[in-house]
DNA sequence: TCAAAAGTGTTTCCAATACACCCATGA
DNA sequence: TCATGGGTGTATTGGAAACACTTTTGA
């Protein structure tokens, strides 16, 4: 990646000798679907009243999306996820200088981690560096979600009731709902969100949570439907004086295959 | 961005010592749009035979979006573009093991570089690093060319006829080509690519290459005409013998408004 | 038999498509 | 007046949206 210095000459280099102050890292947006919910997956930190989106650095030897993947796996211990990048974020200086009291709190938080990670903290906090945003959808009771060594804490939060993030982690979350919006109009989803059987309503109401407007039952159920990507299985007992609703799973190949080709439709 | 740590215990940490190896640089994909045809600026690099896209490292103390914005006005002198960022690559060992014919070229071309560029050249090819592609639209006519310090010319080159460029940057091509089909859907384009008066023709060929396919005349005049974005302006007289077609131009704040609303068609 | 929710049908409307038709221009 | 390409009109189609109607379930 020769040409990267195309826009330097000689003078400017100059400015680049403390190399080491850049590294990457990855943000994930680990949403599930619960109770009617859309949640996402977030840390509370020890110590300190800190909230964060789970991230890691990326290993010299590993690939970008395999430390988003290695992120997601160590937080949920699931290994078959919907997984896709969606924004890199590069302020610069966004940690010390934008964010001086969380710089403060993190600062106190190393004072009483063990020594031997101490002083690899105390760099990387000062140093600039970017973040690539992923987010995931996965099936919520499926996953395990684990705190790492830094956190006490790993939990699901609706969207709804997210609390103030670290740095500019709401924005990055902000970022990916509305991307996932703009992804429904090409993707079918849910197939890692759900359970294995579910009710159209199930599915209506994840695409309401989603896109956060109401959509009309019939329509939508049509709609679905023509997609070819569902299987009717048993009428589902609810023991409720109504009418039973069909369950539905999906249709591995013609999932897979929509995905592929993508959809042409807009809620 | 403290969290970033989360998914690493102690002795993951271990294989970070080595911190310098990592580095964040913008590549450029520039489309301009000449005699029918969309063109790409590429440069010609010194000594060897290696095109590639521009591309540059980003400073310390540099916004991301601000690295991109340097190099598409270092290498275009334009100030005032359209720019996006679409995705970032981030394969490991890019450069060294999965190229090692680009490598050796370079290597070969930093020795007939002036020894104060030369050493910290050598630092960094050897670094594995991500690149984050941006994609500008410009007009082909208002942009002068520049090549840096390591290239020997900047061209417009067909999209068509782009040659084997340096490492991934074919794939990095093909992504932006990918995502700007795509944003067809949700945006209008033109106005930065096109010159100040226009005829509806120019604007059908422009869409007709960047989805590579034909598109009905009269269907296409009225859909675009219905977006309300552009203003109907005198005839041109080419001299030819048929009716002769108006003049457009584009409407800012129209234009503005339906950028930031987004369309709902698809082509 | 009633309420509630699911499933299906109907009507309307609008956009997309294909294509026809007229208009302007200069040879 | 003719060929050529630009502008506009029209018929058809298909999907989206709104809503009505029927079916199923347990109280």
């Amino acid at each position: 990646m020769m040409e990267k210095q195309e826009g330097y000459n000689a003078a400017v280099f100059a400015d680049r000798i403390p190399k080491s102050l850049q590294e990457n890292a990855v943000d994930c947006v680990i949403l599930g679907y619960d109770e009617g919910e859309l949640k996402v997956l977030l840390l509370k930190w020890k110590y300190e009243d800190i909230w964060s989106l789970p991230g890691g650095y990326i290993k010299i030897t590993e690939d970008l999306d395999a430390a988003a993947y290695r992120v997601l796996q160590e937080r949920t211990g699931l290994t078959s996820i919907f997984l896709e990048q969606f924004k890199t974020f590069g302020a610069a200086l966004r940690q010390t200088k934008k964010y001086p009291v969380d710089y403060a709190k993190i600062s106190r938080i190393l004072d009483k981690i063990p020594l031997k990670n101490k002083e690899c903290n105390l760099k990387w906090i000062t140093k600039r560096f970017l973040t690539t945003g992923y987010f995931a959808l996965v099936n919520l009771e499926a996953a395990n979600p684990t705190p790492g060594f830094l956190s006490e804490r790993c939990e699901w939060v609706s969207i709804n009731a997210v609390p103030q993030l670290l740095m500019d982690h709401n924005v990055i979350l902000k970022t990916a709902l509305e991307y996932l919006k703009k992804q429904l109009n090409y993707l079918p989803i849910g197939k890692s969100l759900l359970p294995e059987k579910f009710t159209m309503q199930d599915l209506q109401k994840l695409y309401e949570v989603i896109i956060d407007q109401p959509l009309v039952r019939s329509n939508f159920q049509r709609k679905i439907l023509k997609l070819g990507i569902l299987d009717r299985q048993e009428k589902l007992m609810t023991g409720a004086s109504n009418k039973a609703p069909y369950l539905y799973s999906f249709n591995t190949e013609k999932y897979d295959e929509v995905v592929k080709k993508g959809i042409g439709f807009s809620f």
